[in-house]
DNA sequence: TGATTGTTTGAACAATTGTTCAAATATAAT
DNA sequence: ATTATATTTGAACAATTGTTCAAACAATCA
């Protein structure tokens, strides 16, 4: 995406000055949102939603993953490199295997509240 | 992104069959995986982050939002068809302008609940 | 009427994403 | 050692995203 010039401020007048002034006073930090929009970037592809859910409910080794979402093992390999970058899931070796599972207490909330809004 | 091919099953095989039969029996339905990821990427872009908040403080109109986020009308405006076309914010014209305001009880929660994540 | 203001829209574009494929590691078995 | 298995990694690629710009609309005003 392209990166935003200097905006053209001349062009974006503000209509009630009162309101824009109280709502980006109550805005949270641009970091905060920025934080924000990366945790609900990670359950904006059906693939890593879906290994979430999965380990949410088991422990689970990279194949065994890989036939629960139907995905090719390097495909799950790359999202859970993802999910491994953000601290969202951890990892531990037995014999071949590397066996993954949740390491965040918010994000299995998330979900369900996710659900919630789905299913109305 | 390039459509999933028909998957190489030899390759991906089941460790623990038990446990990955449970879990795809528990998995909620490729559509409302699909539906749930659809509702998170509203909120994986920052911008869009930015206007549900200020959403849920006021009613604004389209400059008024653009000048909060400090974004072109245009970006605003593109962004805003987005949440009007899954149902997230409603509109009402007066005059010139055009006033969008939140119509979704859910989104709200999820924001919240992100930005608890977020603050840990 | 024509000019002005607020918003929408579509095309173009760069950046990012998620997959595949092939090759590299790592660990265990023969 | 060689082979087989489980996973990771990087390059390549197509699809998607979010922005800008210019042009179109829509509503009001002179």
């Amino acid at each position: 995406m392209p990166k935003n010039r200097e905006q053209d401020v001349c062009e974006v007048r503000s209509i009630d000055r009162a309101k824009v002034m109280a709502v980006k006073k109550a805005m949270p930090s641009d970091r905060d949102i920025h934080s924000l929009s990366e945790i609900f970037s990670v359950l904006a592809d059906p693939a890593r939603t879906k290994i979430i859910y999965a380990l949410s409910k088991e422990e689970l080794c990279v194949c065994d993953i890989a036939n629960i979402l139907g995905n090719s093992i390097s495909a799950v390999s790359h999202q859970l490199r993802i999910l491994r970058n953000m601290r969202l899931v951890k990892f531990r070796k037995e014999a071949k295997r590397v066996y993954y599972s949740l390491d965040d207490r918010h994000i299995n909330r998330l979900f369900n509240e996710g659900l919630k809004h789905v299913r109305e």
